[in-house]
RNA sequence: CGGGGCGUAGCGCAGCCCGGUAGCGCGACUGCUUUGGGAGCAGUAGGUCGUCGGUUCGAAUCCGGCCGCCCCGACCA
């Protein structure tokens, strides 16, 4: 029987982990809060990975790896630093296990370490103390590195892939001799990202800058890029910060510039999460399951041959021609020729799992020297000639991935509304979701004000011409006090 | 850490109130028939009933302790 999905309109929670774990994507470990990510769920990270490797290294970031563990002293060495990450640290103490008397496993008391070690929430302290070393002079800049990893966050309540103790990730952090060339880092791998999102997983994003509230801790200034889910929830995609000099200083890190003056070197980090999968998911999936862009796709076309016990070598003769034809042309094709399962289930199946493209072949299709073609997206069915199919499927592959786009973002337009008062900022939030776009004065207790009261956040300040009208200068309704532009509002994962 | 729920076959669950041979569905395995939207029939295998203790002739069931997981809140990517 096909394992059950909750309606989105009916619990859009449960159709969220029902779904993730009917497309295979993710599974419960053991150990509360962290998850196992089976190979559908990973190649999707993989190919995540690679689009975002890609990007970076043409923008000159190289990778590098560095280690799990740190000195418990180094999280101290930024105030703020610490207070952001202080409450969610795994820390390791011993460095042993035996048996004791009873036979039991235990944690050898005899082998504590000297200095308990942290493992990363992320890697800025252990960085800046290697870059303190590396940097002498300012010929040694720009260090632009990038690391693919895992950290752990010990978090009190988990979801899969949107917050799970452990995740993978990637993290840049580089080094700049002034602080004009750290800031520009810091946006041009905002906008890496936010092409990402858009081009690769057909997510449209708004760019912005964070308020202190929900700045990263350790931060001059974080950016970030921000989604709406379909249940009208923002979603925080990715974040590129501006560390200033804080880091250097922590750290002592210093190059001699070419006056041959001391100064801080200037620093910024960024990083993307297997979240995005969660983004991903709650972007385009349906009540029938994921729907995946071809673009990120592990599979994109996916071939089912109609087998029947007499004359099927025909068809499998032509599945296996169309798989040819289609891996020739640079496509990720699956031929499914198990006979264990019959058509419909297989259907059904990659459905499930969001295959944006299906081919049937029959007895019937192959005597009229066609297939038939069904869009994940769409859903409808076409007969289409087996003459250059590599070009109808490419072709085909484009308009899924721009429809997915398309869609998303009419949604997003549909669920964008402005307010200009607090009953209806009230109202809006409440019962449109949404991002919902007001005026505010800029202080941290309007802010405040507004997540008690209505547990919507800023989710950012918009970067000027993303909407109509978010620069002009107004009043906050609720203070009263002159705003500069409309902020983003919204409830968020 | 508060509130709620749940631990019984790989998965989902019933059985518990009222103690007495551990069951159902799905999945798996074998065979046959099927195959254009999650097939049908027949058969087979699979269990320390979360854990420790108590009550009892006898505990999945009653009592107590402990452990774990899920959901909702406070906190966070």
């Amino acid at each position: 029987m096909a394992d059950k999905i909750t309606p989105r309109s009916e619990d859009y929670a449960q159709w969220y982990v029902d779904v993730v774990r009917a497309a295979k994507l993710a599974e419960y470990s053991p150990v509360r809060g962290s998850m196992i990510i089976p190979p559908n769920g990973f190649e999707l990270w993989e190919n995540m990975r690679n689009g975002l490797d890609f990007m970076f290294k043409a923008t000159g970031h190289r990778n590098a790896y560095f280690p799990l563990f740190i000195p418990q002293s180094f999280l101290a060495r930024e105030a703020a630093h610490v207070d952001g990450f202080a409450k969610e640290c795994a820390v390791v103490t011993h460095h042993r296990l035996k048996v004791d008397e009873e036979g039991q496993l235990i944690v050898d008391p005899e082998a504590k370490l000297e200095e308990p070690l942290v493992v990363r929430p992320t890697s800025e302290t252990i960085i800046w103390d290697t870059y303190s070393k590396w940097i002498q002079s300012w010929r040694d800049l720009p260090i632009l590195i990038n690391q693919w990893a895992n950290v752990v966050r010990w978090e009190m309540r988990t979801r899969l892939f949107l917050r799970t103790s452990e995740f993978l990730w990637q993290e840049g952090h580089t080094a700049h001799a002034t602080e004009q060339e750290a800031v520009d880092e810091t946006l041009q791998m905002l906008d890496v990202y936010a092409t990402f999102a858009e081009e690769w997983m057909a997510m449209p994003v708004i760019k912005g800058v964070k308020t202190e509230a929900e700045r990263f801790a350790g931060a001059v200034d974080t950016y970030c890029i921000e989604a709406l889910m379909q249940d009208g929830k923002a979603l925080q995609g990715g974040t590129s910060h501006f560390l200033g000099q804080n880091f250097a200083k922590a750290f002592d890190c210093t190059f001699q510039n070419q006056e041959g003056e001391l100064e801080h070197v200037w620093a910024t980090s960024w990083g993307v999460s297997t979240r995005l999968i969660g983004a991903l998911i709650m972007t385009h999936g349906d009540d029938k399951g994921v729907v995946l862009p071809p673009r990120l796709a592990p599979i994109q076309v996916v071939i089912v041959p109609i087998l029947r016990k007499d004359g099927s070598e025909p068809v499998l003769e032509a599945a296996r021609a169309v798989r040819q034809e289609l891996t020739d042309a640079g496509i990720r094709v699956f031929l499914d020729d198990r006979d264990q399962y019959r058509p419909g289930w297989k259907f059904t199946e990659y459905e499930v799992q969001g295959i944006p493209v299906r081919l049937a072949i029959g007895p019937r299709d192959v005597e009229n020297g066609v297939v038939e073609l069904v869009r994940r997206d769409l859903g409808d069915k076409q007969s289409v000639p087996m003459e250059s199919l590599a070009e109808t499927i490419r072709e085909t592959l484009d308009s899924v991935q721009q429809g997915l786009f398309d869609s998303a973002k009419a949604f997003r337009e549909t669920h964008t509304h402005t307010a200009d008062d607090y009953e209806s900022f009230k109202r809006l939030i409440e019962e449109e979701g949404g991002f919902v776009l007001m005026h505010w004065d800029g202080t941290a207790e309007t802010e405040t004000r507004i997540k008690e009261e209505t547990k919507a956040t800023i989710r950012c300040i918009p970067f000027p011409g993303q909407f109509e009208g978010t620069d002009e200068s107004g009043v906050d309704p609720i203070s009263g006090q002159p705003s500069k532009g409309r902020v983003v509002f919204a409830r968020a994962y």
